[in-house]
DNA sequence: TTTTAAATGATAGTAATACTATCTTATTAA
DNA sequence: TTAATAAGATAGTATTACTATCATTTAAAA
């Protein structure tokens, strides 16, 4: 049996539903690949026609701007880490041994084993950890917010402050412990990287699980 | 007695050195005012040209570009907390004592008592919380890292971290825990005024106390 | 099968951004 | 008093971030 994923994105978040066409998968696929090359700054929808052969006109047609495109790529990743929760979580009684996976979900590396057709799952985790708050520090929160562009990443914060819950009924901050986890697993995965004192040099995945 | 607060600030960080000059200050001033209302990505150096009432080209005198800039603000930034910091905790023996302090100065709004007569602290705070990790968040964070551009942030780190020791000598991951205290102190600060449902509302200073 | 609509391709053009260069004037320092 | 140095004024270029238009291909409906 092969699966295929397919995640159902939030209508705003694109201008035409880049699932449903080649063009539009492509659009998904170079993105990643160009921003995991040279960054998110110094991408633009001209290098991105140039990659995929096709115009800059064409790719306006799906996406605003490519910060909207990074805010597409980002709800994706959070919508495809909740499903990777919820599988690696069913059928486990254990909250802790719930918790700890979801935090190894988060650190490790990502292998690439249920395929999307048109994402590479593995650098996609890379370009979260490095642009993907980029999505939402802007001066246009609150009204994206509005919009619901960042209920996947909120619903998976949600379901890990559960989880904390779970381990201890009587703590008080689950949602910012949720959301600390999160973003720690991913800005400890950069600082090893890319600023190492700021670490103790470890595997992240052992760090976080001392914090908690 | 006035006290008057002068931070030197590594070379490479400028073309210019901004404090050695009126029109430097200004520029560290009103960069930072346009950053704080309109976002880093509005941002530009004709309208900070424009907004002091120079040309476009007497800030590039100064700094390369705006990211200098930002890099430039965020280090003066983390070289002030350092400050603030060792004023805090000076004849404290207690470290937990300490470390409750350090994270008290993270997390809360600045008071605008140190004056140093061209920063204004309090924006300045607001502005690190939403754009500072912009400063490093780069493809060119170890060349920068290299220059050096990170090293009040990462002396900071390194201060907390040995507080964190003090506290309990056998902790492993001191300088992880360091940087997680930091960039959480912003992140959860950011969440509870833009994106709510990330965080458990309460004061984000109780919070961090509680991940320790 | 023909008609029609929708998506894509090709091309052009504009306003803003991110610079660089040059020349003149004001300020300061030797 | 001269000579640097900084600042102001102006101009110009390449790139970015779009928008508009029209022709062509593809796919779906009649």
């Amino acid at each position: 049996m092969e699966v295929q994923l397919q995640i159902k994105m939030n209508e705003k978040l694109f201008l035409r539903n880049p699932e449903q066409s080649e063009l539009g998968k492509k659009i998904i696929l170079h993105s990643i690949q160009l921003i995991y090359k040279n960054g998110f700054e110094s991408f633009n929808f001209k290098k991105l026609a140039e990659d995929i052969g096709t115009t800059e006109a064409g790719i306006y047609r799906y996406f605003e701007n490519k910060h909207r495109l990074l805010i597409y790529i980002a709800a994706w990743y959070w919508s495809w880490l909740e499903f990777r929760v919820a599988v690696s979580t069913t059928n486990i009684k254990d909250p802790v041994v719930k918790l700890k996976r979801v935090i190894k979900l988060l650190a490790t590396v990502v292998e690439d084993d249920v395929k999307t057709s048109y994402v590479n799952e593995n650098i996609l985790h890379q370009i979260i950890i490095a642009e993907g708050t980029k999505a939402y520090l802007t001066k246009h929160v609150s009204e994206d917010n509005k919009d619901q562009l960042f209920k996947p990443y909120k619903d998976l914060c949600a379901k890990i402050g559960e989880i904390i819950l779970d381990c201890n009924p009587k703590y008080k901050y689950p949602k910012s412990l949720a959301s600390t986890i999160i973003e720690i697993a991913h800005f400890q995965n950069f600082f090893m990287n890319n600023l190492p004192s700021l670490t103790d040099f470890g595997k992240d995945k052992d760090e976080l699980k001392i914090v908690m």
